[in-house]
DNA sequence: GCGACTTTGTGAACATGTGAACGAGCGCTG
DNA sequence: CAGCGCTCGTTCACATGTTCACAAAGTCGC
């Protein structure tokens, strides 16, 4: 109901809302019912300070020299997140993907639940896909319109997409989670989030190549035989956690 | 053959090469040959001294008052992602994203094969997925030796991947692409790159949110109907292209 | 060959994000 | 109710990433 106070929450501290909220959900499933930063940041794999500053952004929710309420802190993360109401969502494109993301019951609990499955192949209509029917990509915008939808998921192949995400937008959509290895063209106003697999693969190929020459440099006037040598190299630094990585 | 002569690269860097690298493939794809920094931006997405500096970080492949050369950039690209040779790849879990994974030829053609799918199912065990047969998870520290798996893909659900984390790093891999929402705890070592996609559905949730209460409060004294205003609303700003957001 | 034009490569300002340090506030204990 | 220990919230310095602006270096036309 507060108007207006609300400072501007940046980006990173958005993409790990949705970590702190899977830690307190697990939390609280353990009948915990104080989390310090500190536990927190262990959990979701982060700085403690860091916890804290994300946290401040919404208010104080914590109590000093006591830590966090779980159940009051995960009522406020959940409504930042807007995970108080459900989010009717639409995959484009029931291939491997699309179909697998809708038979996905991960989603639901969550608060997102998809009403409907198109693609624009008339053999895959009528298929049954999960609790969902296939239905015609024609019937795209008519669908979004009919179930109020807010988020489009595009898992088309690449040259497909484009065109799913013009009749997303113009029938409203201005939130698109893209599958498709493609940059799309849309308006300003409408949020896109890309995944892509291979995108993520090549990531870990660069490192891994990275790796393999700073050994190969390494062990420089030694055997360079063969390959894999298992699990040698206690690496650079104290072994604490992996270096993490995880969507912007 | 260059000893060390590279510096070091930003990872931003790094995140945004696979783009270059399929807008790049596209042009080939058209007979370009040529192409300046401005028109690789635009198709990227992105902001082209971006591209410059980005390319620049590997050494200096374009030419004043032409641009960079497609196929060569395509080479460097290409040896610097390390895709010049196969990346063997093991998926554990073959769950609906496990299946559609191994059975999706993306990554093929691009230098990631699949050797191995694995589930604890004993159920599932034999079964067919794409060209490969699903086998026992016990055998999984087995395969990757075999195979020389580099690449583990965990599509497990969350309590069982842990220990599917554990057992790849016990048998030498030290690349980690975990679709399984849970903070994975390994050594220091082992890069893990995150995809969650019920988490970009929170950050695109998080923002429908904000924009539907900024709307509520611009609209003060308006009419506050029913909801769904259709496509209303020019946006801040000029129109040119979706705010964009890749797993970074 | 020379001058105009184009586009790269990079230095420097700016913006965003991170981590350490520390004061302030709360609960507990005696 | 005063002192003490704990943990939040915030500030500050630093690291990382982005964008601008421009000189250097090349091509092309004449």
């Amino acid at each position: 109901m507060s108007p207006a106070r609300r400072r501007v929450i940046p980006e990173a501290t958005i993409a790990r809302l949705p970590v702190y909220h899977r830690c307190l959900l697990q939390m609280q499933a353990e009948e915990r019912s104080k989390a310090s930063s500190e536990q927190l940041a262990e959990m979701a794999g982060v700085n403690a300070a860091k916890v804290r500053k994300d946290l401040s952004y919404f208010g104080s929710y914590g109590t000093r020299g006591v830590g966090y309420g779980v159940d009051h802190l995960l009522v406020e993360i959940r409504r930042e997140l807007g995970l108080t109401h459900d989010w009717p969502c639409v995959i484009v494109g029931a291939g491997n993907l699309g179909s697998a993301l809708a038979k996905f019951a991960g989603f639901s609990d969550r608060g997102f639940s998809v009403v409907a499955v198109v693609d624009i192949d008339p053999a895959r209509v009528g298929e049954q896909v999960g609790e969902l029917v296939i239905q015609h990509e024609e019937r795209l915008a008519e669908l979004v319109l009919e179930h109020a939808v807010v988020i489009g998921i595009i898992t088309t192949p690449p040259a497909a997409a484009q065109e799913a995400a013009d009749t997303l937008t113009q029938a409203g959509v201005r939130s698109i989670l893209n599958f498709a290895p493609t940059v799309l063209d849309l308006p300003a106003d409408v949020l896109v989030r890309d995944v892509d697999v291979a995108v993520e693969l090549q990531i870990l190929a660069f490192h891994e190549e990275r790796r393999a020459a700073a050994e190969a440099s390494a062990t420089a006037a030694a055997k360079p035989a063969t390959a894999k040598p298992a699990a040698t190299k206690p690496a650079t630094g104290k072994q604490v956690t992996a270096k993490r990585a995880t969507a912007s």
